[in-house]
DNA sequence: AGAGCGTCTGGGAGCGTTCACAGACTGAAG
DNA sequence: CTTCAGTCTGTGAACGCTCCCAGACGCTCT
């Protein structure tokens, strides 16, 4: 197998020079249509394909930009919501001929990689998913000046890192009314982590609609896993045995709330009415199916695809976005 | 923001030459101590990261390998094995500082772009996940000459394509013996897409142990997702009403099987019981739990990794890897 | 003392691009 | 006919590394 093409290769086959033929690749202005054809003929004729690694030596772009997990290498992908965000960030980003380079962050060493890659160079742009209040990575990479989006905002760092999300207190105060309305009258919730804006937002939203009856003997608090949505319910149980409802912040913690629930010999919704939060794929699945808030996370994700390009072609600064949830009725409230 | 400082600039600091600078970076012989420690320095001093491109235009090495995932973009993480996968090469890569690109391979634009990737000299290596038989990229990668891995063998292609797997048949065998060994008579099994090694081999293991009585109306073929896994048994139990017992080659896929059991009345394990494949996260979660075969998926994950980095290393051939299984009994069967 | 060998260092060349600049050509305006 | 603006093209100079070669240095051995 002979040497890869290069631009001199695609150059001579069109007889042009190699300064023809990169305006032709980067579609600069100023390019004759029959020398443009004749170097498309080339291209195709000789097979080449870019070198990045050249390209980006001059241009520093390097066409890549990299999502960053901060969870526990244990619980990260635990929950179905990574799959669509991660899935749906690749589609967006490929349409543009980006590419998604995947890093954990879940350890010092891990950080110290990420902002080591960063620094480097090696990416576009960055694109936070579920970064904690405090997280000295995310100021770090802020530092950095190299744009950087989150899904979800960055607790604390709310104007410093744009972000798209769901409307999470909203969605927290549909299903609250929701229970209220269905004659529930003694509603618990399981919160998720207090350092992130789905955990601070959503008891913020319950809040609203509960008032006073908000106790806070009736808050309990995750940490996403669905482990966590087990023990969580069992305490609540403990405390309050007479309550009729659970708000839980998240589907899988809400799965994790069902199976305590069944083990001390609950009915739901008869005994107990169970909201959950995501609508992701567990929901349906769940026995009985999770009533729950929808919230568009594919479409989140395009958004903060969306926004982490434009601050990658130069916007000085981008808005977050903020997108409604809808309430999803099933069997469990 | 000053620019960020190059091998010259260490070079200069620690006054030495830039060759000596990298001889350092490449752990190289031939350097004395004194010059070693004055490079080490000064790379700490000055903030020093390498620059790849530059580094990777000469040595023709990128240090990243990329992950392809070749499933319809709907059905893409659906099943939690996906996490497991990615997040585990993740590590392993990352102990060496090879980072990891995901790509999708679901439709032909995606193929395309994937191949465009691996022949512009991207990535070191390629993993390839779920690839079918007959995948024409699983060839053209191949032919690209780029070191290739996969997860479970790719169908027509297992000496082309290195690969490290659970032992799929020997699983089944284990269900298999288990079902009848508790005296199920009317053993159905819903098998996963007959062009993917777990689909065709859970079913030979499972017809090893069944014979003859593993006919065909007791066979249903799913595509590894929930929802095939609802329709294959819908289809089970109307074709065959008095089976006793079903094998089914994923959990998430049982998880499905569990649903419709459940809507037509049946109980799970009394009038029929259920056994999976994987013990993935779901496996735990169903009502009731799934009995289930476990495989090695994590240390699948680390031995494809470890195999692709010894092909990238220079290695000309490997062998495939089979990891053994294990009986996981919960309550479904 | 000289030869020979292993150790260590510096610097030129080259990897495949893009960018900036200079210059050629065209057609319209004066 | 000259001037000028606009269009198009070619080429040298980076970008930041690694590789390779030549040469300096210090030993040991004859």
């Amino acid at each position: 197998m002979g040497k890869r093409p290069t631009i001199h290769d695609v150059a001579a086959a069109a007889g042009v020079s190699r300064g023809t033929v990169s305006r032709v690749l980067n579609d600069d202005r100023y390019v004759s249509p029959a020398a443009h054809a004749a170097v498309r003929r080339a291209i195709t004729e000789t097979g080449y394909i870019v070198n990045r690694n050249a390209r980006s030596l001059v241009t520093r772009r390097t066409g890549s930009v990299v999502m960053v997990l901060s969870e526990p290498h244990e619980k990260v992908f635990e929950d179905p919501n990574y799959g669509v965000l991660i899935r749906t960030a690749i589609r967006r980003l490929a349409e543009r001929d980006v590419s998604l380079v995947v890093m954990l962050a879940g350890d010092d060493g891990d950080r110290e990689r990420v902002l080591r890659y960063v620094r480097g160079g090696h990416a576009d742009g960055v694109f936070l998913v579920s970064a904690h209040a405090g997280d000295a990575l995310a100021d770090a990479l802020v530092k950095t000046r190299v744009p950087a989006v989150a899904q979800g905002a960055v607790v604390g760092r709310e104007n410093a890192i744009p972000y798209a999300a769901a409307d999470d207190r909203e969605g927290a105060r549909q299903m609250a009314r929701y229970l209220v309305e269905r004659g529930r009258r003694k509603i618990a919730t399981i919160t998720g982590p207090m350092d992130t804006p789905g955990g601070i937002q959503r008891l913020e939203g319950f809040a609203d609609v509960l008032g006073r009856k908000a106790s806070r003997r009736l808050i309990e608090h995750g940490d996403w896993s669905r482990l966590s949505g087990e023990s969580a319910m069992a305490r609540l149980l403990e405390r309050t045995p007479d309550l009729d409802a659970v708000f839980v912040a998240s589907d899988l913690m809400a799965a994790g709330a069902l199976a305590t629930l069944r083990a001390a010999g609950r009915r739901v919704p008869d005994d107990v009415a169970v909201g959950g939060f995501d609508d992701s794929s567990i929901a349906a699945s769940t026995h009985p199916p999770l009533t729950t808030i929808r919230q568009p996370l594919a479409q989140v994700a395009e958004e903060t695809v969306r926004l982490l390009l434009e601050l990658v072609d130069g916007a000085d600064r981008v808005d977050p976005v903020i997108l409604p949830t809808t309430l999803v009725v099933r069997d469990s409230a």
